[in-house]
DNA sequence: TCACTCCCACCTCATGGCTT
DNA sequence: AAGCCATGAGGTGGGAGTGA
């Protein structure tokens, strides 16, 4: 009888195949991933894969090195979908063996797959492990701040090329991934009321088909004494002239560097650091001290109304706050409850 | 109603370097 | 020195789902 000398790599291939299949099926629900991300879980899975190499505990030990949960499930994430591509690639290569010398090297390579593949099943089926850390949010960090520290670090920045997205960050709580986008201004007369206003146009950032709003529009009044409506109001593009102008960074990463970087330089004694996301939870205060929760969350680009709970509090708004004309969105903001009877009704625009 | 899990998308931070 | 940029590592936000 004569034996296939490549039976016991057919064998390993199918051992590889059946661990694969079964992280498949864990995860058929799920999206596919856009091209940025799987980009990112490439880099980290390399990354996480090297080190795993020099610690005993291989990769388990590698993706449990965390103290954030999150963090945790991106990494088998991350591998997850590294693994798959490979195990595509080596499957590839098995249909095209022949030789003595390629089928020893693959047996090589698929032994190293499957020890990584049975790895990462088992940090799935355990879960995270290590202690859970507390979740600080950057709402924390606007306690101590004077109350128009946003004024202040506009005119420290004054000169700057940020001067203007910090203004608008100030105003309309967005996101430094949606000044990215560009934020709309323009200046228009309400044909109804003769009412003179100012309007932030603004593309959400983290939009899918049942999360954040696509669109959403911030209103306030020329006329509102408000020291950054005025800051505002002195740039020409408030003008008849001009009366539509977008601001926009290049770099969200870099905004939000200079954004610290300035505060730290105006408060040198403030023990956490004010970034870019602070604007949005001074804003969120704001609004939650003098509007309704539904507001808030169209104004700060949320689908859900939960969402809002992890931004500033009604205590650190109030004296100093902001007084929006109006705030619109794209959807309806969904309420706590899925009972379609109980949504509150939406002050919606057309996207 | 609330706390928690899970996962994708995005943000923060440290560090080093370049230009003015 | 100030102002700004680039990048890697790791943490947070946002929303759905679930179970007590």
């Amino acid at each position: 009888m004569r034996v296939d000398p490549q039976a016991p790599l057919h064998q390993l291939a199918d051992e590889c195949q059946k661990v694969v299949s079964s992280l498949q099926k864990k995860s058929e629900k799920r999206e596919a991933p856009h091209k940025r991300t799987t980009q990112e879980y490439l880099r980290l899975a390399a990354t996480l894969i090297k080190r795993s190499l020099y610690i005993p505990g291989g990769l388990s030990e590698v993706l449990q090195a965390t103290e954030c949960s999150s963090t945790f499930y991106k990494r088998l994430a991350a591998v997850q979908y590294t693994l798959l591509q490979h195990h595509e690639m080596l499957m590839a290569r098995l249909a095209e063996t022949t030789d003595a010398i390629q089928s020893r090297h693959l047996t090589h390579q698929l032994n190293f797959h499957l020890k990584r593949l049975m790895q990462l099943r088992e940090s799935q089926d355990i879960g995270f492990l290590p202690t859970r850390r507390k979740r600080h949010s950057k709402r924390q960090a606007l306690r101590g701040l004077p109350a128009s520290w946003r004024h202040d670090l506009y005119k420290r920045a004054d000169h700057g090329k940020y001067a203007l997205p910090i203004l608008v960050a100030s105003l309309t709580g967005c996101r430094p991934a949606e000044l990215q986008h560009g934020v709309a201004v323009c200046r228009e007369i309400d044909p109804a009321t003769g009412e003179d206003f100012i309007a932030f146009c603004i593309r959400g950032a983290k939009v899918k088909s049942e999360q954040g709003q696509p669109w959403r529009i911030i209103k306030y009044s020329v006329s509102d004494p408000h020291p950054l409506i005025r800051e505002i109001c002195k740039f020409a593009y408030c003008s008849d002239d001009v009366p539509i102008q977008e601001v926009k960074i290049e770099s969200a990463v870099n905004f939000t560097v200079e954004v610290r970087r300035l505060a730290s330089n105006l408060w040198p004694q403030h023990k956490q650091s004010v970034t870019a996301y602070c604007f949005r939870h001074q804003w969120a205060a704001d609004m939650k001290a003098f509007t309704d929760g539904d507001s808030v969350s169209r104004g700060l680009g949320h689908a859900s109304a939960k969402t809002r709970r992890t931004y500033g509090t009604a205590g650190q708004g109030g004296k100093d706050g902001l007084t929006p004309l109006a705030i619109v969105a794209t959807n309806p903001v969904r309420t706590f409850t899925t009972d379609p009877r109980r949504q509150s009704v939406p002050e919606s625009i057309e996207p």
